[in-house]
DNA sequence: GTCATTTTGACAGCACACTGTCAAACAACG
DNA sequence: CGTTGTTTGACAGTGTGCTGTCAAAATGAC
């Protein structure tokens, strides 16, 4: 019936480079939460107290920011805040949507993972070919470009 | 105080790297979610399923092959069963530890899968320079090594 | 063979992200 | 104005992964 598709060279290497993300991820993923636990953070708390050390945000506008749920965000920022890490401010162009910022003691706690993370990234980068890991962000950059474009072929359609 | 750790070229190039990753990640979990929905699995699903194509497996040889917990794949082999996708079988070796295998309804989901993550890797592979992306395999894979073999400097320890 | 250790499955609970639904607040239009 | 559509937070539920605990089965040391 149907083609078989035949697999490309290229394809081949792509599923590696797919299955390498999926270590990598998890790697740093790792690497993320064995920084922010002495601080008493996780890594999904540094993210979204991350995406708010600028300017103040309302929940969903730093779910918009980062590409996730307000639901997900929501969670965490309440969270934050019983912390004592982040607070709540009336919002005046919105009743409902409550500006969102780190507290001292939040900024503090991300002042400290910066240096950490500065470290973890030296350390590493330093055990790679510095040109081709240029060229790994530049494919990576591309990969991802090529993925939003992606029109899901609808089977059969 | 403590040393303030100075930010190298390398280590910034590795953070958007970092950032990249998470967002392939991403990119890739959807593509998968994509793929599989159509045959009535998920992606955590076929992942579990083919661990075990070739021989079956009893649910904890599977999380040991995979780096998963047993409690995960259980619960998984669990469903897949309930599905009719996979079958335990008596292992005259372990009479607790059962082996798993897929049915014919399972090989079949996975064999269709495979033809849409062919014509999927194809399809994104062909968007970048085949040279690039073997250098970016081969950078991921040290960076996993790197990660693998990182001691966590245990901050003051 | 006996006993301590390890492996295994079962069960319970937590963290994170998702979807879906609802009502309040806001924005845009006539 | 009022009506309609969107945004927002609150609430509920799902899927996936994790940790921890327990008892049965298997393994290894003696």
């Amino acid at each position: 019936m149907s083609e078989v598709e035949p697999r490309t060279e290229a394809g081949d290497v792509l599923t590696e480079v797919i299955m390498r993300t999926f270590r990598l991820y998890g790697g740093f993923l790792e690497a993320a939460e064995v920084m922010t636990k002495p601080v008493g953070l996780t890594a999904a708390w540094w993210q979204v107290l991350g995406a708010v050390l600028r300017q103040p945000l309302p929940v969903s506008g730093i779910a918009r920011e980062m590409s996730l749920t307000r639901q997900s965000v929501q969670r965490i920022a309440d969270l934050l805040v019983a912390k004592g890490l982040a607070e709540y401010l009336p919002n005046p162009a919105h009743k409902r949507a409550k500006l969102f910022r780190p507290t001292e003691a939040g900024y503090a706690a991300v002042s400290s993972l910066a240096q950490a993370q500065h470290a973890f990234t030296n350390r590493i980068s330093a055990q790679v070919d510095p040109d081709d890991l240029r060229t790994t962000l530049k494919v990576m950059e591309r990969l991802v470009e090529a993925l939003d474009a992606d029109e899901w072929p609808t089977g059969d359609a």
